[in-house]
RNA sequence: GGAGGGGUUCCCGAGUGGCCAAAGGGAGCAGACUGUAAAUCUGCCGGCUCAGCCUACGGAGGUUCAAAUCCCCCCCCCUCCA
């Protein structure tokens, strides 16, 4: 039977480790424990964060106890590992309530039950630490010239480095240190951009126990055209609902680049191996239909199969698509057939009938909905062809709307460009 | 602590008294082409009650008819010296 570590080769999770060889053999052979870090930066996750949550579930549906560790203490310094400026610092109140967000968006993709998977927050063991006992316990194993040296670094050297951020990789090291010693975990994963934090968990764990920790990273997810996963500020896609509707979430995915479609399948579903592999075989719209079922699972992971068949139920009315063939993808739960007539996944937004008739204009209509963030813009996006409502390409930013255009259960549809449908419901 | 160089719109980065809502690039949005793809081409890209007005060039003052640009004070960053 496979284990774990190859089913992280196969599925392409595995940028580099202390020892392949290793590693494979450990994760083979028995039961172990091993942790990812989570900085508690915002108050979800972000697709960003997906191949790590995948490969601790993965780790789980393999036997073996993954840890997932908030960065709560580390999470008042701030990595700069790979960072260009240093990172704004959020208040102890932000970073626990953040953190608390985490957890709770975590046990979505693994189970916490009967200690099959650890969820800890570092902030119960930094926080306690003593600077003099740390600085002659910890601090005399780190070689400042090797620092230095570090990639993670070495961006920072230039630009300028603070010394607290400088200290980041001490408390990473300290972390794996800690959790090697009470949880008995004896790997750590991350981004790549962690790979020198990481190992200096594992060189500190050698130095200070006399004991092998392995550590492994994940290649940095970008899209065939370049782009990272889950961007900061507006464009990010969130994996809470509250922040990235499903709908938009399943949008998301299937809007990915050819090129991607088998590589995310991969990283970003349970799907089986040999299925995936099919789809070298697909093009033009046999492609699109694995994209669907891309987007489908990967929307029914983080937010259940109840959202997932509302957003796939959406998109097909919205889009029109062929349904996927029965002979993809048998291990897909994804709908083969048209549905009903669903739109209720669809972002849509409540507005009383007197706002309605109180002479509100299509450019206004367009700014209230979110789907602009000013009325210029929905001017401009006027002017230029890009908005309809019920299907109809909108002439002018100052007509008025009025009772006609909402259908007989009182819904406008708008359209921006060809792919974000919006709907209004007049109350 | 000393000397020098910097802080410009989402990001990078030009601009050194009016022609600056600020070049250029990136990102983003829309249009054409397509397959809800990529690439390419085109337009847009601070806000508003939109031929006008308001808000913006680290922060607070000042000079001037006019300041991102000049002066003063403050904050922050970088380099070298200590």
């Amino acid at each position: 039977m496979k284990n774990v570590y190859d089913v992280f080769m196969e599925r392409g999770f595995v940028e580099q480790t202390t020892d392949d060889e290793a590693i494979s053999q450990l994760l083979d052979r028995q039961e172990i424990t091993c942790y990812i870090g989570f900085d508690p930066t915002a108050t979800s996750l972000h697709i960003g964060s997906l191949v790590p949550i995948m490969a601790l579930a993965h780790i789980q549906r393999h036997g073996h106890r993954p840890i997932a560790l908030i960065g709560g203490g580390t999470g008042l310094i701030g990595d700069p590992s790979g960072k260009t400026e240093m990172r704004q610092v959020l208040t102890r109140e932000q970073i626990d309530y953040n953190a608390q967000c985490l957890q709770e968006q975590l046990s979505r993709y693994l189970d916490f039950g009967e200690g099959r998977a650890l969820l800890l927050n570092n902030a119960d063991w930094l926080t306690k630490l003593n600077y003099i006992e740390f600085l002659r316990d910890i601090g005399r194993h780190f070689s400042v010239n090797k620092m230095l040296a570090a990639e993670s670094y070495k961006v920072r050297l230039e630009k300028g480095l603070n010394f607290i951020e400088f200290n980041y990789m001490l408390l990473q090291a300290y972390d794996f240190l800690y959790l090697f010693k009470n949880h008995d975990c004896v790997m750590q994963m991350g981004g790549n951009d962690q790979w020198g934090n990481m190992l200096a968990g594992s060189d500190l764990i050698r130095r200070m126990e006399g004991k092998t920790a392995h550590s492994m990273t994940f290649p940095l997810i970008t899209t065939s055209t370049g782009h990272k996963m889950g961007k900061t500020e507006k464009g990010t896609v969130w994996l809470d609902a509250r922040l990235t509707s499903p709908y938009e979430y399943y949008q998301h995915w299937i809007n990915t680049e050819d090129e991607d479609v088998e590589r995310f399948l991969a990283l970003f579903t349970f799907l089986p191996i040999d299925e995936i592999r099919q789809v070298r075989a697909l093009t033009d719209v046999s492609l699109n239909m694995a994209k669907a079922v891309l987007a489908f699972e990967a929307t029914r992971i983080t937010h259940g199969e109840e959202a997932a068949a509302g957003a796939w139920q959406a998109s097909s009315r919205a889009f029109q698509p062929k349904p996927v063939a029965e002979g993809l993808f048998p291990s897909s739960t994804i709908p083969r057939r048209g549905g009903a007539e669903d739109l209720s996944a669809i972002p849509s937004l409540e507005l009383p009938l007197e706002t309605i008739q109180s002479g509100m204009t299509t450019n206004e209509l367009f700014f209230r909905t979110g789907l602009c963030a000013s009325k210029g813009e929905a001017r401009r996006l006027i002017e230029q062809g890009g908005a309809y409502i019920n299907d109809v390409q909108v002439v002018s930013f100052d007509e008025k709307i009025d009772m006609h255009h909402t259908d007989a259960l009182g819904v406008i549809r708008l359209r921006k460009g060809k792919k974000k449908h919006f709907l209004v419901i007049v109350k």
